[in-house]
DNA sequence: CGCGGAATTGATGTGCATCAACTCGGGTGG
DNA sequence: CCACCCGAGTTGATGCACATCAATTCCGCG
């Protein structure tokens, strides 16, 4: 990423590797000061805001490379809580020293400006997502990004394991579990994917790739805004 | 913010203030190579992914003191539009010298983290209004949040004039235009607003408040997850 | 004065939430 | 090792919030 191998020696000295942490550890919660930000090394994390009620708001699932922890800058306090989804190794980077380093390597800064524009960039697709898309293309959508993410870890981007519930995947997507669970059967009638609990291996990407665009059938769906 | 005197003037004197533009103009188009933020001085902008047939999701809407770039830094080239609603003063930032500014004076870049960090933590907000709230919770957030922003620039929170149409707010909201323009006749009849094209008296805060945290009739309302 | 886009209002349709019943599998304790 | 249980997932029936369609009305502007 453009550092000079002395330049990676420094950063990585400030990065603690942990022991791993097990299916329903939490990395942080809600409120809890910030001082770190993590990276996943194996496994998942969600991010998610409690309500009161014991409801929630899932805001993000995190693999292996990705990096958890960047809203929580402004406030010095996390405005989401962050719980593993199976057993995972997670990064801890201490954000007062890697702040400091950046403003004596100046590509390390310009690294951190791109990354905290691309994590507003994916938001920016999660928020046409929930806007504009109706619930099959919300759900071939998230299968694509998952597949993707895996495939440049070097992962398969066709056979994999849903880490999460089915309940989760309907909260992050803004949809039931019954319609998840009946869109999950319905893509495998139609050929689209063969799913068994939650082992997922994709079948005809080029069609779900159709459906994302809201271009089932060759033509923009219903709504005329698209 | 933190910036001693001779830093406020080095910052200043890269901020490039620009002639008053007029509604319709463009600040950028999609795709438009990435050199400066923008600061609205003045007036309001929108911004938009616009789609090959004229259709478009409006990502946002910004007021004086606000901030318009920060999702093109990764990618060196804008990923969105920005187009001016009403004749609106705005300045240019180049964003190569701010940068480099900022390596120099620590506390710059500590609030450019921040800047960056809380457009992340507003996109969060956004995500959570579409995944989880009906079109009236919606609409109540999207004027409070209006109103929030215009009194912290000194603006009167309860008496405005909206420059946008109701079918840009329906857009940026994820709702039909109709269901807009039925929901300000609503609100006018129950007594929380007065409205007349785009003028918008804001009447009463407290109920208005109570219906963006869902608690209509003091309890939550009937999604289990909430 | 008359045109055209924006906004309102009403009637109808539908995608998905909700409610309810059932199945499946995995973990636990006897 | 099996019986039981309980949460996760599936499947079906029903309802509703909001989109869509359609018809006016209402300005702003030439």
């Amino acid at each position: 990423m453009g550092l000079s191998p002395d330049d990676v020696e420094r950063l990585d000295s400030i990065v603690k590797r942990n022991r791993p942490l097990h299916r329903g550890d939490h990395l942080f919660r809600e409120g809890d000061g910030f001082r770190f930000l993590y990276v996943v090394t194996t496994g998942s994390v969600k991010t998610y805001t409690p309500s009161e009620d014991g409801g929630e708001q899932v805001l993000g699932f995190h693999l292996p490379g990705e990096i958890i922890g960047l809203d929580a800058i402004q406030s010095e306090r996390h405005c989401c809580s962050a719980r593993v989804l199976e057993t995972s190794a997670i990064c801890e980077i201490p954000f007062d020293r890697l702040e400091e380093l950046s403003s004596f390597i100046p590509s390390l800064q310009h690294q951190m400006y791109r990354l905290l524009s691309r994590e507003i960039g994916q938001d920016t697709e999660m928020l046409m997502l929930l806007a504009k898309k109706n619930a099959e293309e919300r759900l071939a959508t998230f299968l694509l990004s998952i597949s993707g993410r895996l495939r440049k870890r070097g992962f398969s981007a066709t056979d994999f394991y849903l880490s999460m519930s089915r309940h989760e995947i309907g909260n992050y997507l803004g949809l039931a579990v019954e319609t998840v669970s009946r869109l999950f059967t319905r893509f495998q009638d139609d050929g689209l994917l063969h799913v068994e609990r939650k082992h997922i291996q994709l079948i005809d990407l080029v069609r779900l790739e159709a459906m994302v665009n809201g271009t089932v059938n060759g033509g923009p769906n219903h709504r005329h805004w698209k």
